[in-house]
Order: structure tokens, then sequence, then C-alpha cells
DNA sequence: CCATTATAGTTGCATCTGCAACTATATAAA
DNA sequence: TTTATATAGTTGCAGATGCAACTATAATGG
């Protein structure tokens, strides 16, 4: 048996191993908190509402099927429910019936929703430059990208 | 004015930031949603229980002040509290009071909480493994940890 | 010593999330 | 067509989270 395949069935971590991924995790975790903290104290919703009305806005129409939404921005169906009428209610998006599907509902974004997104981004545009991207040169982010598609290719 | 310090006040991402941040956001939830569910089927407690459950053990005597144990986990004091609540209705921990100080409150990791982490990690360490730590050799590992430490040096 | 301020932890309230059960439409198979 | 199965979305309930207000002890400064 090959040592890297030995190492593979280890249930011990080395050093790199736990350092990697709790690094990730915690580095993660701290951006994203911090991106909320800023969000917030600027009177803003929060990044999941951001991320929603981003994936509106970028696609052609500002309109998709609650599905859909769900899967670009990882949330489950039941959380999307919920997070479309708390954004209807906000004036930021309207539901609205699939016209090809009697199944289908579909959330469109309004001027309101448009508006807020565009006030919103600097502020977060603003901490993921400063605490991440500032980090790091063209190369080097590139480097970084290749290494978290590799995590991604399922 | 140069171009790298022009290019650090624009606005506009560019490919390389917006996939490095997309990425790095989505991979590390994508992880952390697949070891959720595992440990979910094998009727194991989140991984937030795991967390408090490992940093007690791995400290000398098994025990902590909810605030260190809060810096640690990256949990808000609130949080701490009645999660500490939660883990002691489930016999995993045992609250007392702190010794030298009459504000402080510990909690101990118990012979079944310890019990519980072990039979966890086997899950946790698989996901992990099999969707992260496997894709990169050692080298990739620290070229990867050293990225990430990066992020966090604030 | 007393007053002030900082720190540790708790709690009520509102919001958010996950799960399971449910309705309704669409697709596939007999 | 009728039945079975898959998909889209909703909802009740329980558990978890964030915020602000609160209590209690500790540390600081006069």
């Amino acid at each position: 048996m090959k040592e890297s395949s030995k190492k593979n069935t280890n249930r011990k971590w080395s050093e790199e191993e736990a350092s990697a991924w709790i690094g990730l995790v915690q580095a993660q975790q701290t951006l994203i908190d911090k991106v909320e903290v800023e969000l917030k104290k600027e009177g803003f919703p929060s990044l999941g509402w951001y991320d929603v009305l981003w994936e509106l806005e970028r696609t052609e129409g500002g309109i998709l099927r609650l599905n859909d939404l769900g899967k670009r921005v990882l949330l489950d169906k039941y959380n999307v429910t919920r997070l479309a009428q708390r954004l209807e209610e906000a004036g930021l998006v309207v539901r609205g019936q699939c016209p090809n599907d009697g199944r289908g509902i579909t959330a469109e974004i309004t001027r309101e929703g448009r508006k807020l997104r565009k006030k919103m981004w600097p502020v977060y545009e603003r901490v993921v430059r400063e605490n991440f991207l500032c980090k790091f040169n063209s190369k080097e982010l590139k480097e970084l990208s290749n290494f978290i598609e590799r995590i991604q290719a399922s």
C-alpha cells in the first residue's frame, strides 16, 4: 500500500490538514460576520437579502422562478418561499405566477429592490476588499481561485 | 498615483476577484452543509455542538470559562450561554462557578460529552476528507494555509 | 472608601432556520 | 384515461440566532 493512500484512510489529521480546514472555516466566517456587521451598522438588511437581489438583478428581466433562485443562492426551498415573502413585504420584489408551469412562482426585482442593492454594494464591496481582496495580487487570486474550484468540483 | 493603489479604490471587481470571493463563500458553505447533513443522517447534533465539545476536550481538564469558550468558537456571549444550557440539559457538559472570578461561569465536558464527540469525529472527518482534504497534497495544503492565514491577519 | 466604568453572563422578544407534512401541478407508465 | 411518481411551493412547529436591556461582579480613579 502506498504511503499516500494509507494517509487517506487515516483518522488523524496532520498539522497542515487541520490548519487548512479550521483556517478556511474561521476565515470565511469572520469575513461574513464583518460584512453583516457593517451592513447592519448602515441600516441595511442582511447579506442573504443582498444575494437574492443581486441574483435577480443580474438575470435578464430581473425575474427568476423560486426554484432556480434557491439553487443559485444555496437556499432550501422553504427558505426561498419565506425570504421571497419578506422581500415582497419590503417592496423589493414582486411575486407572480410562472407562465409555463402552473406550479411555478416567480420573483421579480422591483425598482426599489434595484435601488437598495446598489446602495448596499459599496458597503459590501469595501469590507470584502479591505479584509480579503487587498491581501492578494492578481496572480495570487488566480491561484486561490484554482484551489477553490478544486473543492467545488464534486 | 500607482496603478495598484488606483485599483484598490475601484468599486468594480475583476473576474479573479469575484470568482475568488464567491468561490470561497460558496465552497465553504457547501462543505459545511455536507457535514451537517451527514451528522444529522447519523443522528448526531450539529457542528456547533461538536466544536464546543472539542474545544473543551482539547483543553487541560476539559473545562473553560464561557467567555473563553465563546472566543474560541466564534460565538457571541448570549449564544454561548444558551448553547451551554442545551449541552448541560443533554448531559454533555456541566456548568459551575469560576473559582477566581465571581462573575465567571465554567463549562466542563462530561464523560458522556467526550464519548459523543469521539463518535461524531469519524463522520466529520470523512466528509471533510472526501470533499476537501483529498483534493490537495501536502505542499498545496501548506500554500492554501498560507493564503488563509493572510486573510486572518487583521 | 466611594463612584465610575468595564466585564461576564442571562433573559425577553422578534426573527430566522430546519424538518416534516401538506397541496397542487406536471410527467411517466400501464 | 387512470394511476403512480416526481417536482414546486407552502405552512405549523420546534429549535436556534441576534439585539437590547438587565443583573452582578471586578477593576479603576478620585
